[in-house]
DNA sequence: TCTACACCCTGTAGCAACTACAGGGTCAAG
DNA sequence: CTTGACCCTGTAGTTGCTACAGGGTGTAGA
């Protein structure tokens, strides 16, 4: 399998599939005459794994991890478990920054008179100096 | 004012105020004899815009506009709901991406046993090849 | 046979928004 | 007079790619 159709057939950039080849998350493939790599199917198993693993967010480190455990098929999959759950820890505190930000965001939209910039109490609220900042640390 | 006493005041980096200098988001100060910076009330108003739009998560290059708008007195204020409400567009569609994350790896780990990598539901649901990938495009 | 075109190769630079050095200079206190 | 906290410049690193530049290869049509 040439580069292009191993990408088609994982939605990936040909780009990143060598950038992974480069970070060593994905084995260098064999080579043709021409010097095209040559992917086989582990190649693809291997890439699939990797995307579906990035497309639940899983930082390239992870992933790294994750695919090591995955060939340790006789261990306990606590440190699998673990990863995940770690991540998902870290899904909800985003979730729950962005959801904050939105409030205030909110907030500040909606106290807009659509006036001029004089006025603007969105402008305004951005450059109210930030009293309690050092209070807050 | 030194470097240091603004970086301070503001709850900011040392580096990320010479940072967002060398980016001209943030004018050159005066210089002292020994060459320090030296900044004015002006300075520290500023930044203190620069950081309350940062920490409500607006691009530097959306600070920028801010920043010229909010110069501009006289002007409607429209162009700031509109960079405000494109922002808060952008926080919702994430919080909405993260939710979904969030539901596909609590569905994840919970289907973990915690048994051995061989059969763990973690690693097979990232193993699994996805077959509607492509007729998903 | 020529030539267009799609594909492949390597290597490097760019993105956002900082952060972290390395390798120096300055200044006030003890 | 030395210690330590601060300041300076400039460059490289972070994450996860993406976008060239400048080439080579393979195949299909005129």
């Amino acid at each position: 399998m040439k580069i292009g159709e191993l990408a088609n057939a994982t939605a990936t950039n040909v780009e990143t599939v060598r950038y992974y080849e480069k970070i060593s998350l994905l084995a260098p493939p064999a080579r043709s005459a021409s010097n095209y790599r040559s992917y086989s199917n582990e190649h693809l198993a291997r890439l699939s794994f990797i995307r579906r693993a990035r497309d639940l967010g899983f930082a390239l480190e992870a992933v790294r991890e994750l695919l090591t455990l995955s060939d340790d098929t006789g261990q306990s999959c606590e440190a699998v478990d673990q990863i995940a759950s770690a991540h998902l820890a870290e899904v909800e505190r985003k979730i729950d920054d962005l959801s904050a930000l939105r409030s205030e965001l909110t907030r500040v939209i909606g106290s807009c008179r659509h006036g001029t910039i004089a006025d603007c109490k969105i402008i305004e609220s951005l450059a109210s100096t930030p009293q309690l900042k050092g209070a807050a640390q």
